[in-house]
DNA sequence: GTTCCAGTTGCAACAATGATGCATTTGCAA
DNA sequence: TTGCAAATGCATCATTGTTGCAACTGGAAC
């Protein structure tokens, strides 16, 4: 768990101010088990009052600065998460499931792609984000 | 090559009437190597003057009545083809590529996936869309 | 501790895509 | 030819992303 130090130095050591909102975004994605996207960071922290603007450009500054990593896992909207998010969750290395229903994302474990045919070099290379789409159990069920 | 003529039958056994709106998208979907986009059909029938909610409740509606099919190939915009268009491009059933640089969508041969792991039922059952996400050839030598 | 100013924020506003309500128009069947 | 349900045109709203600009503030210099 980072503490409210740590995430002033990590801002500082990349040249951003420790803003109040800055500090809450990163409270808000650090420990979050999946990248978040901006609506869900203005709805996290909706009774704080900062305006949407102020935590869109946190985001994407904070991105621009390597503190945050963003991604895009195809369900129409950016999602963000600490770029230093070690082990458990690190970007496209993984697949990710969305569920087409309830726009839930999942990760997946690695998985072994064979393709045929005549495929983009960045196929073959490993250099593609995979995602997987379609009912997750729960909304199967329902 | 489908006539007007069978475009009116096609709309006609939809229970939906022939407009010219109609028979404009269709011709457009028509033949198209990949699915079409709102804001695509409507750039293409800018000189017509349809409305654009015209234009979207047609692409809605044709889906609808199974006339087209709607897919989502994670490029943030809701994609159309006609429903039997026949056998090259079958909607979700084989892979797609999307470049990050140029946002073209290419399609890929079925893949063997294997995930190691608990997953969602669905994608053991095959019940998922496929998408691959990265640089195509030509941005990647750009 | 106080001051200062570049970095931030809040607010307004715009763009693109998706979506809907409603009065007017039209396809097409009787 | 006519009547009416279906479809259109127009206005309008929601969501996500984005930017301009005046006001405010973090934090370094003093």
């Amino acid at each position: 768990m980072l503490s409210d130090s740590d995430l002033r130095d990590l801002l500082r050591t990349h040249d951003l101010r420790a803003t109040q909102s800055r500090l809450a975004v990163l409270r808000i994605l650090h420990g979050q088990p999946s990248p978040s996207s901006h609506p869900d960071v203005t709805e996290a922290l909706a009774s704080n009052g900062w305006d949407r603007s102020t935590l869109y450009r946190n985001l994407t500054d904070m991105a621009a600065a390597g503190i945050l990593r963003r991604v895009d896992l195809g369900d129409r909207v950016w999602r963000y998460e600490l770029a230093n998010a070690s082990t458990q969750h690190s970007g496209n290395d993984h697949p990710h499931f969305l569920c087409t229903a309830c726009g839930d994302v999942s990760c997946l474990e690695k998985v072994d792609v064979t393709i045929g045919g005549s495929v983009p070099a960045a196929v073959n290379l490993g250099h593609v984000a995979i995602q997987l789409r379609g009912l997750c159990d729960a909304c199967t069920e329902a």
